[in-house]
DNA sequence: ACCTGAACACCGTTCAAGT
DNA sequence: ACCTGAACACCGTTCAAGT
């Protein structure tokens, strides 16, 4: 059921369908033919409104950071961004395939800014320096668009297939305790770490390491 | 020009052919019939020796990591993983798209393994804890992996287009200065800041941090 | 100014048929 | 056991032509 625009198409409205096939069929499933024929209209039409599918790629990664929201300034710093960060990655984990559409590309759309200067005034507040302030937003973007394409991506064939995450990581410990151990014995003897913590402690322990090597750098 | 393999296809041959194919083209320009025509092969013939295209990707990960060295042992815990990850780092920017190809897929290939054995060794008797030590592993490899991911992708289009990165980011800071004062007051003021840094010193900082936090994990 | 028809040069994958 | 021919159902993109 196409979504009718009263006038024509515009850049928008092919943004929003794109967001739309997105959900529907996820990154692998979003092509041109098919975000045109969401809008009720032939492919080539929509190289009137946008380059290529790299600039519709582009302005889908900002559309997806549109409704983002960024948790009240409430407690110290090293509060406020695991607050922040933890919600980014919710937020991510929310839309489909969103990591894998934002991998690798840099957040210039109005979106990304907005967040990028809400950052900024907090670490500068908490007493980073300018540089620090920089690397700091680059260093926990980077950790969290990484976290989540890993969390995203199925582990396995058997994953994609419909096997829960949990049975799928029993089986890898299987594997694990399954291999030579005179060539690998951590991995043998550390099967059961390696695939027991869940994605929420992952994140949380990368987060607070990182944090943790931040706060370093305060006077 | 076509490398010969005795017998007929193998598996490895499939996979040292499709290494070939990357190198050459990139990951967009890598197809099955690609992959085929460089054997001297049709496209469905690889069908026998490789599941699908998913699973030749899966042991193209592996195989990127083939030639992957671990520095020596030297040093404290904290000099031999800035060397570890700084050669990984290092590695993965040597082969053509090795991060969009290994995103967000789970390392159980034997080099992969190889690799992890050797960190949770290190890790281990640094004097860290086995569930923190497997931890550290998998936060280190997200942290690199997102991280070459992002330095791997042309920022925009113009650098695609082989505009230097030093231009491309000179022109982002541009456009930062351009943005408005009022909503945007960091990003005009830290544009320099945040466009400055080398990918070198990005990755550098980025490193440290992590290093900072898991050395608060030690007794 | 905006949209379409038709084409070009590709894809991954399947499967009956060959050797 | 291993490879091919031929087909199916797709792709992104271009461009002359329509309105």
């Amino acid at each position: 059921m196409p979504t009718e625009e009263p006038p024509g198409l515009t850049r928008d409205a092919v943004v929003r369908a794109a967001m739309r096939v997105l959900e529907r069929e996820g990154v692998d499933g979003l092509s041109m033919r098919k975000v045109a024929a969401e809008l009720d209209v032939k492919a080539a039409s929509l190289y009137w409104h946008v380059r290529d599918k790299r600039e519709l790629l582009d302005l889908l990664t900002d559309g997806l950071m549109a409704d983002a929201q960024a948790p009240p300034r409430r407690g110290d710093w090293r509060a406020q961004f695991r607050d922040y960060f933890t919600a980014y990655r919710r937020h991510l984990l929310g839309r489909r395939d969103a990591a894998k559409v934002m991998a690798g590309r840099f957040g210039l759309g109005p979106h990304m800014l907005r967040f990028t200067e809400d950052q900024l005034s907090r670490l500068r507040e908490a007493g980073f320096s300018d540089a620090d302030a920089t690397m700091a937003t680059y260093l926990l973007g980077t950790y969290v668009q990484g976290f989540v394409l890993q969390e995203q991506t199925p582990l396995t064939a058997a994953e994609t297939a419909g096997v829960g995450r949990r049975e799928v990581a029993t089986a890898i410990a299987e594997h694990l305790r399954a291999l030579p151990a005179e060539t690998f014995p951590h991995l043998v003897r550390l099967a059961g770490d390696l695939t027991g913590p869940t994605m929420d402690e992952r994140f949380a322990f990368g987060l607070e390491r990182i944090l943790d090597g931040l706060a370093t750098r305060l006077p």
